[in-house]
DNA sequence: GCCATATACTTTATATTTAAACTATTGACA
DNA sequence: TGTCAATAGTTTAAATATAAAGTATATGGC
């Protein structure tokens, strides 16, 4: 992630709803990535990146091309070949031939790729449910739900 | 920010809760993110980072030091000595000798920092709703009140 | 079939970011 | 007062991240 805008704790009145609604989801989505960054780092010597990607990789059994990869993580394709380089100089993944088209890949997890990712994943979804724990179920569906409102927004009106 | 843990768009039922309403957040967030960057870079050759910088002097008139820019921030402070550096070799902010602490600065904008700073946050304000504007204000301050929840159980329950 | 254009991926240059090591100064306290 | 841990900031190395340019292959129209 970016910066974030700031601490939103000490905005004045002049600002605009909106604006110190984007500051706030900005430094939450903040304040979570630090402290999963560091229990990734801490636990498992990985970073946010390389789970992201073994992430997608672990919903996709037939794998994936570079630029699916690209457009699931919300990053740039070069991005992409970085992280890919790194995971696969550690076993955890393989470039694979893609059969129809010669000049893409289908990246797949190993199995020591996968047999590492559950391990991760179990750890991840506990720090994430922890993490959330003071937020009552009732009101973590309705902001999930606000969230899918703006995803939509986002995602429909500004390609 | 770092990557998205994906589009949340394909998530098996076997996924929390809390783990999918994480998700959704990174997702809103990464996306109002390239938005705005993509629009600091064409309209002010500018990045997220200096302009966020630049808003936390706008806040604090008469400086700010390096530490509590990294704290209001939530990077690390090697990072704000990179960002501080660009912005001062640009003219638009200037490092002062603290004189209640010879190992401090106090960082402040220059009057051209001011002035470009102007500028840019009233585009940037536009932006931002123009983003919400699918949002009714209703909803959105029912979004901003949980997130100020969950901003109180990210600080307080995890240091 | 041929060619223009688009797509998939990599490379390059530059900026951001972290963690950890380092320097300088402060502040607490025996 | 002298010492020593804590604090403020920088530097370093490595990993992300973007945008833009480059390479190779597909695809669609002629």
């Amino acid at each position: 992630m970016s910066a974030a805008l700031g601490m939103d704790s000490r905005l004045t009145d002049d600002h605009h709803e909106s604006l110190r609604l984007w500051l706030r989801l900005l430094t939450c989505t903040h304040l979570v990535e630090t402290h999963v960054r560091k229990a990734l780092a801490k636990q498992f010597k990985t970073t946010l990146p390389r789970f992201d990607l073994m992430a997608q990789l672990e919903r996709a059994p037939h794998g994936l091309q570079m630029g699916e990869l690209s457009r699931r993580m919300l990053v740039t394709g070069g991005n992409v070949t970085g992280i890919v380089d790194q995971l696969e100089r550690s076993g955890l993944i393989v470039r694979t031939e893609d059969p129809a088209d010669r000049r893409a890949y289908l990246v797949k997890l190993t199995k020591e790729g996968r047999r590492l990712f559950a391990q991760m994943a179990a750890e991840h979804e506990s720090w994430i449910i922890k993490l959330f724990s003071g937020i009552p179920k009732r009101e973590q569906r309705a902001l999930h739900e606000s969230l899918s409102r703006l995803r939509g927004q986002l995602t429909r009106d500004t390609p």
